[in-house]
DNA sequence: AAAGCGGGGAT
DNA sequence: ATCCCAGCTTT
């Protein structure tokens, strides 16, 4: 009997997804994106395809609340008004617009990618559509890079932020923590298993979704659950019921 | 794997 | 007082 090689994280989160119903993936995506329908926040960067505008929100975004990052939003497109502006001012006035949202090492990263594309690339200094392309960007990570070829080119891209990683979780292994190793792994699997099979605007929308959900339902700190479109599919509420019980 | 990076808002 | 936020980079 040969002693098991230990599995890695990667694996251990392809077994649990592989064990997951292909059908409560489908269905999971199908009450997800009707929901969003219903009740998505009309918010800037969500009217536009602009690869430029979507990548000044993401950047702004990382580790930044959606209500702070607006003003910040529209200001500085106002006064950049394509990478090429960027591109072409100093440093110290892209830094200027930065002020006040924290984090200075992305307004410095975007001054810094700016140089590096704008010229590489089309003329109006478009950006890679391929993930592992804008991984190589500096500033743009794993979620910034799925953001970015699903918001802008409407890839069918997987994307894992704060809110995704608690949302699946939740749903289809509550046992998991985001803050682990394979916790991460399991929810980028996730996000891939239950991407619809299309790209386009099913995929747009579902990525979308997966976000407003985390931010408006299945909160960090409270779980609406009642107005959950997973309400009843979702183990996550009957577990918190299970250990409130116990403990009170 | 863990620390560092900002600062406002919610609990 | 502590946790959380559309994370990424460096050690």
């Amino acid at each position: 009997m040969k002693t098991p090689r230990k599995q890695t994280h990667a694996e251990i989160a392809a077994d649990i997804v592989a064990a997951i119903d292909a059908s409560d993936l489908k269905a999971f995506g199908r009450k997800l994106r009707a929901w969003y329908r219903k009740n998505a926040r009309d918010l800037p960067w969500r009217k536009t395809r602009d690869p430029y505008h979507i990548l000044v929100s993401e950047l702004m975004l990382q580790q930044t609340q959606v209500s702070r990052v607006i003003d910040y939003y529209d200001r500085f497109l106002t006064r950049f008004p394509t990478l090429r502006h960027v591109a072409k001012a100093p440093v110290g006035l892209v830094l200027e617009q930065w002020e006040g949202l924290g984090y200075y090492a992305r307004a410095r990263n975007l001054h810094k990618l700016a140089r590096t594309v704008a010229p590489a690339h089309a003329p109006d200094g478009t950006l890679p559509s391929d993930p592992t392309l804008l991984r190589e960007l500096p500033g743009i990570g794993a979620y910034t890079a799925g953001a970015i070829a699903t918001f802008a080119y409407e890839k069918r891209a997987p994307l894992v932020d704060t809110n995704v990683s608690r949302v699946l979780l939740r749903v289809f292994a509550p046992e998991h923590s985001p803050k682990t190793a394979v916790g991460q792994r399991l929810a980028w699997a996730l996000a891939e298993a239950t991407l619809p099979e299309r790209g386009g605007m099913a995929a747009w929308e579902h990525n979308q979704a997966l976000m407003e959900l985390g931010a408006l339902v299945c909160g960090a700190r409270v779980a609406l659950c009642e107005r959950c479109p997973q309400r009843g599919h979702c183990e996550f509420l009957a577990r918190e019921l299970r250990i409130g019980a116990t403990s009170e």
